[in-house]
DNA sequence: TACTGCGACGAAAACGTTTTCGTGTTGAAA
DNA sequence: TTTCAACACGAAAACGTTTTCGTCGCAGTA
């Protein structure tokens, strides 16, 4: 095992200055062809590689971004990462990946650890319990010591900075205006509750398509879910009973539970319920029936959240400064939990 | 936006030295109660955070791991980091994650990256097209340059490192078996082509059960698919005219290709064929039947791997240094998919 | 011969830390 | 009064780069 080598270590080895060889290796005119040649023969043969610390340090820029997610495993996260990734790389850039687990604290901790140095910039969607407190200093704190900052997904008002997202009411109501094209009467609203943006999004599209439709809002077919843990039984729950012909969820989970729940009670989905869901996600394609769903294109969101904050990192920062809102379109994607259109 | 406060800043505005600040900063005995006192007051008002890179620079270790996958749209692997995020966090350490997207040349570009100071070790597994090529070249100059490297799942014996694999061979007896006490008789396996390990070992574990139990081996129930692609286009053909009774698939997407033929062959599942799959996700819980798999404990997988890696990063180097497999064991979930053993 | 200019290279600062080794001041012991 | 330890602090090196600014020798010019 051999240490790394350095451009001392060179510089030392070929009885020339450090400064020679680091302009050897940037191909500076200032160095004779000869020793240029001989420095940079060197350097290959041993597979010299310039160390990202130093050079970090120097230039204050990492070349590096954080993205800080509430949770890994979901593949519409998944999906943004990877969309991050790829742009990342594009550009030249690492990509630090971090898990809130959806908590403040974890959230919080997080962005101290990257903001001390290690990142140029990040990108975030909040934790749930961020939301829930409304307490977003941390924000506004890295955003005031100049740390680009994108949100996406989960975003908020109150705070000043490009933001991705996807067009959550147009999104839902696009949904429920398509169940209502199929028939549908009574359509149910499985969402989430609403100090989760996304949730209370879609619950507005929901509502918007109902009234254009000059439709009754029936507030006993919302259901609102607080807790992943237990929504399969909350949903049974909530569906007993009720006689809907559609039911718009806000995800792919609460869309499958619900299915479920409506095959047990012995009525079939498309024919006597239609479902549509929210996110395309592996389940929604290979579950039987497969799901209509609104695909978000997490990967597109991804895309445009890195070249958003990558364009800010590059640009000297009084240059043009304002935030820009990217929102992603939403697509229905239809398949066979829901009828087909009249 | 006021710029990051420095040791410098805070020594010029109280009209200290440099080392004064840091001395006081790390409660150092040297420094006078007065000053350490004005000092931290000074800094906690402020929110002084010393600078990660410069530390990363001195120390010469960055206190990050990198994790490099094959794909991150993939339950198993988002698992595997989560796990490591998990035991990284707790040791103080960050994750970098990088995707190889199962390309050779972006892996080694991947280790590189990572491989030039910022990362203290990595965590890998192997791209395919790294185990087709058998070219680990890149490997083993990382180790060669004292970066300690975890391999998981996806490893290969030539490299000499630790590793954390799940023991796939007998992972596959295990569902093989349970197939035959099921009173299967004809058993199909779908499995990978032979360079990705994984599908070589559990093959093998698959053969291994049917020789213990004295069936002999037919390979025409046997499939190896290359592609992902039209993986669910090659389990039709396969399937078609086969009597089989029982499917063995290597992963989710198979098992469940394999059911729907199944069923549009108009057979059902458990019925008259039962259906054993590998890598327990989502899929495998809210598919209806819901799947009988054999579970890889991603999360364990990775947790693993972490402790592994920085267990060898805080040892000194020459302490004891031999690697070690650890192998995490699987474990067969039965539902749905399976009839119920006799 | 003396001056100018240039080619080829080195010294040193800087990025933000930590740490080792001074160094100046004080108070007390001799 | 002198000496010495203890105390409180500062200077400087080091980590590995890049870059600005010398500096040295030499050839060409006046």
């Amino acid at each position: 095992m051999k240490p790394k080598l350095t451009l001392k270590k060179i510089a030392k080895e070929l009885e020339v200055s450090i400064s020679t060889v680091s302009k050897a290796l940037r191909d500076s005119p200032e160095i004779g062809e000869e020793t240029r040649e001989k420095i940079k023969a060197f350097a290959k043969h041993y597979n010299y590689k310039p160390n990202n610390i130093a050079l970090s340090l120097k230039n204050r820029k990492t070349k590096t971004i954080g993205i800080i997610i509430p949770e890994i495993v979901h593949h519409f996260f998944t999906t943004v990462i990877s969309g991050v990734e790829k742009v990342a790389n594009e550009m030249g850039y690492n990509v630090f990946v971090c898990l809130s687990d959806n908590s403040f604290d974890k959230e919080v901790l997080n962005m101290e650890m990257l903001a001390n140095g290690s990142t140029d910039g990040f990108i975030l969607s909040l934790a749930k319990e961020t939301m829930q407190k409304g307490d977003y200093h941390h924000l506004k704190e890295a955003i005031n010591q100049g740390m680009p900052l994108v949100l996406f997904d989960r975003v908020v008002d109150d705070i000043a900075c490009d933001k991705v997202i996807i067009d959550d009411v147009t999104g839902g109501k696009k949904a429920v205006q398509y169940l209502i094209d199929c028939g549908c009467k009574n359509i149910a609203l499985i969402s989430t509750v609403d100090y989760v943006s996304v949730g209370k999004l879609r619950t507005h599209g929901y509502k918007q398509a109902l009234v254009e439709n000059n439709i009754e809002i029936n507030e006993d077919l919302i259901l609102k879910i607080e807790e992943m843990e237990n929504s399969e039984a909350e949903i049974e729950e909530f569906l007993k009973n009720k006689k809907v012909d559609g039911v718009f969820a806000v995800n792919e989970h609460f869309a499958i539970s619900a299915i479920k729940t409506i095959q047990e009670q012995g009525k079939k989905v498309p024919e006597d319920v239609s479902v549509i869901g929210f996110t395309d996600g592996e389940l929604s394609k290979r579950f039987i029936p497969s799901l209509t769903t609104v695909s978000q294109h997490g990967m597109k969101m991804g895309e445009e959240s890195a070249r958003l904050l990558i364009e800010k990192l590059e640009r000297t920062p009084s240059e043009d400064d304002y935030y820009k809102t990217i929102i992603v379109e939403t697509e229905l994607v239809t398949r066979n939990s829901t009828k087909s259109k009249k």
